[in-house]
DNA sequence: GAGCACTGC
């Protein structure tokens, strides 16, 4: 008891002298505080386009500046006030007061009613309601009202039927029939598809149910037939025009090239006014509105939904690929099986694999099921036993397992935990028994009980590639493996074994960071007595197909991320594969010939599999989807979300709702609030979202976009296996010591843009380790926010690279605080500096230890200027590490961060006041500084409100109230507050320390 | 000293 006390005070006083000091100098203070009184005897805070603006040139469209600017009166929507943020320690203000010097009382004056009048101050003036306010306010409305009752069913007309359309495609089918010999050609092929000989069935038992449950493995052609089918039986019937087959996929590549293998099925081209197209997320060929097929990516149904609500054009859905159960479209059963109550002429396909198609019939009401036989080559398969016994196989020293650690466990948990290991042992000779009956050898079966069965034995691996070399039918290797360090370790293990030349094998490495990601070798075949061996992550199980692959080896573990709600942490860990995964790596052998498959793990281990993967919706934070929820109108989000074929925890939506509320976008009602409302239409996670929100406001946009695609896509840098160093290396002279991993980003994309224009940007790429097609997506990707912004009204010019919404993007101090106001609650403390090859250690709000990730510039760095960082990502891999840093001064915390707090009892030495945000992020302030960041903050957030709710380009004239405030605010935030040499020195001693 | 894979009018 007396250890934990004095352990207790010993971190108590760490925290104390750990604390940075926010103090403003004189002269900044008088400035920021002459800025202030400017603005409060400023008379109206609506901005004037006619004399304001950094561009002279630049002009308000008629219809935003109007939407901008009601005239006066009252504004009624439900949280009128900033609730976020709040001085609490009012509480303690009587005894304050009496204790403390007229400073500390100074700073209290008044405070309790300053920010209802610089509320009341903005928006007194105001008549009316604005367009936003009524969008707005009526959506709440709808979604109150879904909750109370269904929609009404009349909304819905029914298709259009055009009776012109009906009679030209009718002719051209039969034109198409009789005279084109290419179309001819093609009908041959796709009559020798498993498929087709079922089209009749097909075709009766959709039109006989609103629902059809179609499974069948791949090579069985549903995804491009079964479309075809129902868009042909409506044109030979002569009711073309009824039709619109709109099928979804979860990948962009096979929407594509699915729609492509289609339309030349059907001698057509993509798009334009033909039968087939496709929609992506920034990419579409369109068909015909009625008569014709559309394969878009999942997303892409959900955002049609927000416009139109019965998919009004829609006379068939199919859901493609049910199986691998990721979150959109598991979003999208739950819609759908509503939707189809209120629209029955409506159909539904959904296409699975076979194994579990009863799931998805009995989730829709038992809905009839077809089976396809599918269309592959025979698989052998072979175990971890057939294996061993074949190779004759001894596993060194490292992969023999060892005696089970004991935990340091006591009593029942002790006792359970040996009864566990005696259990085990049990059933493994109990399956050695069994081998042993078949005939495997006792010394397979040795082997097989000392084996560490969870390493992965990458010698077993390579030893099978040797024996598959010189003895198995010649074709393409497969190897599956769970991550980058295996692909690494057994493509060392081959190079340096001289049986495998380059002129003899092929070895290229796939992972979607590596650069062969886009090498076409990986597709070609090698020439005649080459052979070529591919070792690869999941990514060859499903978005990446390899025709001549005869052997897979499939490792039997798999990466995959998951969500720790309890401790509000996403992982990512190995484990074993899912029955499912296993026979997809197995159907990967026999594309082009029979083929062979070897499982490196035991009967045993696959007995324990599970039959599918975790659904996406059970290990993903779920933010996006409640936001989705309440701009669909779907109602309350637990009862909805209830409805799902998995329901996630409840624990793990709270934590998700929790923070929406947290960063003001949900309120304590669940509503959303104007600035979730601006969020949830972002295609983007919250966070972002808000961050390109603030970009805008604060004209550093170009900047902002780039680092919000890069977060919400991936960041443009390839890590090459061999030049790693060379590649960290390029990374830190792009960062040139700002100690921000999303700065650098920046700086990196700008750069690119410049080598574009002098026509370098080939060398750009190369020389920085830089992928010209993930640049070219960050690029359209913020083309497509430019947009968005200009819809909402933050822009009035949809190019984001305007003056008028750029006028601070060469300040990084303020890009910082962005970041901060978008990323805020993910703030991490510097805790302990790297030292002789000991990691820089940080803590967060919940962790007490998290490390840099190697691959941040902020990983090596041995000097910051801040105790505080802000981050996107943090997972826990190894270890827990934060994967992208900024460091950060605390202005920005105070200003953009949670609720502030401010404890005058314990005022510490030369008068300063103890301020902390969320209850963690500690400071002391001088008096003045602390006023004036409440004063200013009390006032942002009021003009942020208003923003949010009229939105329109900032108004940067000094001379109005809106121009002077973001100046005061810009030059408190930007403020640099360096730490001290002795607190620096401080740091490298923790380590010291404990 | 480390990076499963997807997706968004």
């Amino acid at each position: 008891m007396w250890y934990a006390q004095k352990s207790k005070q010993k971190t108590q006083e760490r925290e104390e002298r750990e604390k940075m000091v926010v103090t403003l100098d004189k002269e900044h203070e008088r400035e920021i505080s002459r800025l202030l009184r400017d603005f409060k005897h400023e008379d109206s805070i609506r901005p004037q386009p006619s004399q304001s603006y950094a561009d002279p040139n630049h002009q308000i469209p008629a219809s935003k500046a109007s939407k901008g600017h009601p005239k006066t009166g009252f504004i009624s929507f439900d949280s009128p006030k900033p609730k976020h943020i709040r001085w609490v320690s009012e509480i303690k203000k009587e005894s304050a007061g009496a204790s403390n010097g007229d400073a500390v009382d100074k700073f209290y004056k008044d405070m309790d009613d300053y920010q209802e009048e610089a509320y009341e101050e903005l928006y007194k003036r105001e008549e009316g309601e604005s367009d936003f306010i009524a969008e707005f306010n009526s959506h709440n409305e709808a979604n109150r009202r879904s909750q109370e009752s269904l929609p009404d069913m009349m909304a819905f007309q029914g298709i259009q039927r055009v009776k012109s359309l009906d009679q030209s495609l009718l002719d051209d089918h039969h034109h198409k029939l009789t005279n084109d010999q290419t179309f001819r050609e093609m009908q041959d092929i796709r009559r020798k598809l498993p498929s087709y000989k079922m089209q009749k069935d097909i075709v009766r038992v959709v039109q006989e149910n609103q629902v059809t449950v179609i499974s069948g493995e791949t090579g069985c052609g549903k995804t491009t037939q079964v479309a075809q089918f129902i868009l042909d039986d409506f044109i030979t019937r002569g009711m073309g025009s009824m039709c619109r087959v709109v099928c979804t996929q979860p990948r962009r590549i096979s929407a594509i090239s699915v729609a492509e293998r289609v339309a030349e099925e059907r001698n057509e081209r993509c798009g334009k006014e033909n039968s087939v197209g496709y929609q992506i997320r920034l990419e579409s060929q369109l068909p015909r509105k009625k008569g014709s097929i559309l394969y878009c990516t999942t997303g892409i149904m959900l955002k049609w939904l927000l416009s139109d609500n019965y998919l009004q054009d829609t006379s068939h859905i199919i859901l493609d690929e049910v199986h691998e159960r990721d979150l959109l479209c598991d979003f999208l059963m739950v819609i759908l099986k509503d939707l189809l109550v209120q629209r029955p002429d409506l159909k539904l396909v959904l296409m699975s694999a076979t194994l579990n198609a009863e799931q998805f019939s009995e989730y829709f009401g038992n809905a009839p099921m077809m089976n396809i036989p599918g269309f592959t080559y025979p698989v052998k398969e072979y175990l971890l036993e057939d294996v061993i016994q074949m190779l004759t196989y001894h596993p060194s020293e490292f992969h023999i397992k060892r005696k089970p650690q004991q935990k340091r466990l006591y009593g029942k948990k002790r006792y359970e935990q040996m009864e566990e290991q005696m259990r085990e042992e049990e059933e493994m000779e109990q399956f050695l028994a069994t081998l042993s009956a078949k005939g495997y050898s006792s010394d397979t079966l040795e082997t097989l009980r000392n084996v560490d069965n969870t390493r992965i034995d990458l010698d077993l691996v390579a030893e099978l590639i040797r024996h598959i070399s010189m003895q198995g039918d010649e074709g393409a290797i497969l190897v599956f493996v769970p991550g980058w360090e295996e692909i690494k370790t057994l493509k060392q293990i081959l190079d340096k074994d001289g049986m495998f030349s380059p002129d003899m094998f092929r070895i290229i490495p796939l992972h979607s960071l590596m650069p062969t990601i886009n090498q076409k070798q990986v597709f070609q075949r090698p020439p005649p007595g080459v052979r070529k061996i591919v070792i690869a992550t999941n990514i060859a199980e499903t978005s990446i197909t390899i025709d001549d692959v005869v052997h897979v080896i499939d490792t039997g573990k798999i990466k995959m991320k998951d969500f720790n709600p309890e401790k509000n942490i996403a992982t990512l860990l190995p484990r074993w594969v899912s029955r499912a995964n296993a026979r997809q790596r197995r159907g990967r052998a026999g594309r082009v010939q029979p083929g062979v498959c070897y499982h490196l793990y035991t009967g045993l281990d696959e007995s324990k599999f599970d039959d599918y993967q975790l659904p996406e919706i059970l290990r993903t934070r779920l933010e996006e989807l409640c936001l989705q929820i309440k701009l669909l109108k779907l109602g309350k989000i637990e009862p909805f979300i209830r409805k799902a074929m998995q329901v996630p925890s409840m624990e793990a939506l709270h934590v998700s709702i929790q923070l929406l509320e947290d960063i003001n976008a949900l309120d304590d009602n669940e509503d959303l609030t104007p600035l979730g409302y601006h969020l949830a239409k972002m295609p983007v996670d919250p966070q972002t979202g808000k961050m390109i929100l603030y970009g805008a406001l604060f004209g550093c946009l170009d900047p902002i976009l780039t680092i919000a695609a890069s977060l919400s896509f991936k960041d443009a840098f390839y890590i090459p296996m061999e030049e790693q160093k060379k590649a960290d290396q390029q990374r830190q002279e792009l960062a040139d010591g700002c100690r921000s991993d999303h700065i650098m980003l920046a700086r990196a994309f700008s750069g690119w843009e410049e080598a574009k224009q002098r026509g370098t940007d080939r060398h750009y790429c190369y020389n920085y380790f830089l992928s010209a097609n993930t640049l070219k997506m960050l690029s359209d990707m913020k083309r497509q926010f430019a947009d968005l912004l200009l819809e909402l009204g933050f822009l009035s010019n949809r190019n984001a690279k305007h003056p008028s919404v750029n006028a601070n993007s060469g300040n990084d101090e303020l890009i910082r605080a962005v970041l901060c106001a978008g990323l805020y609650p993910n703030v991490a403390k510097l805790r302990k500096l790297g030292k002789g090859g000991r990691p820089t250690v940080l803590s967060t709000k919940t962790e007490r230890k998290v490390c840099i990730h190697p691959k941040s510039v902020n990983a090596n760095e041995k000097e910051f200027e801040s105790r505080w960082f802000i981050f996107h990502l943090k997972m826990k891999t190894t270890n827990v590490y934060l994967y992208d840093l900024s460091e950060t001064s605390p202005f920005p915390l105070l200003f953009f961060g949670g609720m502030i707090s401010s404890d005058v009892g314990k005022q510490s030495a030369q008068s300063l006041v103890p301020v902390s945000v969320d209850e963690w992020i500690d400071f002391n302030a001088s008096p003045a500084t602390a006023k004036i960041v409440k004063e200013l903050r009390y006032e942002f957030d009021a003009l942020l409100e208003y923003k949010i709710t009229h939105p329109c380009v900032t108004d940067w004239n000094p001379r109005s109230k809106e121009g002077a405030l973001m100046r005061a605010i810009i030059s408190l935030i930007t403020t640099e507050m360096k730490i001290t040499t002795e607190e620096h020195k401080q740091m490298t001693q923790n380590y010291d320390d404990d």
